[in-house]
DNA sequence: GAAAAACGTGGTCATTTGACCATAATCAGC
DNA sequence: GCTGATTATGGTCAAATGACCACGTTTTTC
């Protein structure tokens, strides 16, 4: 039904193939072309998304025009807006695909069903939303205590596969230094 | 028993007394001095803490000796190294009182019985989570899109009582910012 | 495959920021 | 209440950073 999902899922938990296939079947696929919007600023973010295939990102626009990435989501990943999700509230952010995207959707009813049906499922839930707490007081350590040069390079380390599929501004939009400072440090290091 | 701590859970919570014994019980209160530390960088954090009075932070050291502050808890709030609790591994942050505290602490073992033991403790564990959550993304984004200025606005905005029990280097810190310009920015504020 | 859009880099310059230091005021602890 | 430690502020200066602009290249899109 959904190849690369059930691929994800039987690589990543115990499920059984019968739950797999009572998950995948309860989600709707969707394709988006590259800077297509998923959500926009505004709605309410109505359903768990994992990707398939492609990259999104999540970023607001502030009073002046500026972009600020808040996560970037590739393949075989999840992303939501927590708070419009759990509120259901209008998001402030937007997500958008970088690239051409495929995702698999499944509205809040479905997916609270499957959690409350499926328990290795609300563990594998679990453990998405822990890895998620960790990294973010890690990024918020980073960016508090690292300088321009760390952060690109923690950010290297982090996720070296998406380098080469990012444009650079949305690195420093994301690592929060200018698209200068950025590249200014990647001129240093091809010095030595 | 604790009466700060059962005040706390009859106005924010639905729990009968009984409960609220129960859970009050468990807890072992702890008295810290000014600049104590509650958990050290290295060890593992074996406990939930609440605040009954005073006010911790939580902070980590950077390899030039820089303090960089990750969270504030004053009185009427937990606190816990979140990764170092759940995997049981060395926190890599300290937690320290700014000011005399006293707080409670509950085992790990103990709480987990709690939590299933008392489902509306549980309700209450999920909701501090997801403000958690929502806060963490908040202040990321601020971090990333607010200048030096509009940080220091939004926290005296947020955090209005706290603005007269911190030191200005702590509140520089948590903001990531340097105490110069801070100090900068006040002195400007007062021309106005 | 051609036109248009987006992208990465570099120059210049003004501004912001931080490091270091000194000083006066305030606070903590006995 | 006194003493020592901590704190907030300000000066100076160097360095880092960002805004703006231009240009050549690469990538999209139709």
């Amino acid at each position: 039904m959904h190849p690369e999902f059930e691929k994800y899922l039987k690589e990543n938990t115990n499920l059984t193939p019968d739950d797999i296939h009572h998950i995948s079947s309860k989600a709707v696929g969707k394709t988006l072309r590259r800077n297509e919007l998923l959500l926009q600023s505004g709605n309410v973010c109505k359903q768990k998304v994992f990707i398939a295939k492609g990259l999104l990102r999540t970023y607001s626009i502030d009073a002046n025009g500026n972009e600020h990435i808040l996560q970037f989501a590739p393949e075989h990943s999840w992303t939501l807006d927590v708070e419009s999700y759990d509120k259901e509230i209008p998001a402030e952010t937007n997500m958008g695909a970088v690239e051409p995207t495929e995702v698999l959707l499944w509205h809040k009813d479905d997916f609270n069903n499957l959690l409350s049906e499926v328990p290795e499922l609300n563990k594998l839930s679990q453990q998405i939303i822990s890895r998620n707490i960790y990294y973010s007081r890690q990024r918020m350590l980073t960016t508090l205590s690292a300088t321009p040069e760390e952060k690109y390079d923690d950010f290297i380390q982090r996720f070296p596969k998406l380098l080469t599929r990012l444009p650079l501004r949305m690195i420093a939009s994301y690592l929060g230094i200018s698209i200068k400072t950025l590249t200014r440090i990647r001129h240093n290091q091809l010095q030595r």
